[in-house]
DNA sequence: CGGAATTTGAAACTCAGTATCAATTTCAGC
DNA sequence: GCTGAAATTGATACTGAGTTTCAAATTCCG
């Protein structure tokens, strides 16, 4: 399935995501276009993630259940992952090239390729480590 | 605050974590153990989970949204982080030496401190990548 | 233009997980 | 072993992100 933008709903919903670069949910992406008198309905802005999705225009991610998914934009490129913070939730974006050596190791010791978009590192962040850092647990 | 599990509601569940050595969904547990006659109220079933998980005997993972989280039991000392496919949605469990270099990469670099049992790494499995392409053992 | 196919929006629905609160169980002191 | 305070349980109601439904609107294409 080709994915289009022939309608005003989806490419009101994809030229936010362009413009503002970060990750954000669907619920901020409704109330925003609403403000910006763009409004665009609840079941049409979930149905229009879908697609940039599957398009890999958009990556999701979904951090832990009881918090929403998060949509970006990537424009079919991404090379980051995703680093959050399982105290604050605060979630950080990382871009380095550690992570190709992940993404070899993974890929020639577990067949597996991993998937830098949707990848989430939980652990806890430097803010929120304790001021006695704890030992690496277990 | 200290665990304790004086309830035969949490002992019951936990124990059918440490038996089944498997991840299973909180329903999954509520119906198994209807079904051994040891019924526990899905409140409480959620409650001990949380318990367990703080505690560190138990490890909760959240893959996709509209997927319930899976819940383990590690006896407080795990070493492997969840692969998960994002085409067959199976998950597979990598236990190796790798996972201390990033765990150390990522405090020295990003000063961020890697939760093992939480992280899942998304990509496509061996199963599910073009024919040719078998993994080293390990 | 005109009819078929796609898309939209409002509203109802789903369902994992959470909150409420009265009833039950456990615990600590006696 | 008894007793009252504290912790825990379970039935049930609730929550909220995401999905489904379906009639109305829009787009496509000959």
């Amino acid at each position: 399935m080709q994915t289009t933008y022939r309608t005003r709903q989806r490419a009101v919903v994809l030229s936010f995501l362009i413009n503002s670069g970060n990750c954000h949910t669907a619920e901020e992406i409704i109330k925003a276009l609403e403000e910006k008198g763009e409004a665009v309905s609840k079941a049409t802005v979930y149905r229009s993630l879908e697609l940039l999705v599957k398009s890999g225009d958009v990556s999701v991610f979904y951090s832990s259940r009881g918090e929403s998914a998060l949509y970006r934009y990537i424009g079919g490129h991404s090379d980051h992952f995703h680093l959050k913070c399982t105290q604050c939730g605060k979630t950080v974006c990382a871009d380095c090239s550690f992570i190709n050596s992940m993404q070899k190791h993974f890929y020639e010791h577990h067949g597996f390729n991993v998937s830098r978009q949707r990848t989430v590192i939980y652990g806890v962040c430097s803010d929120c480590s304790a001021p006695a850092i704890q030992p690496l647990s277990h």
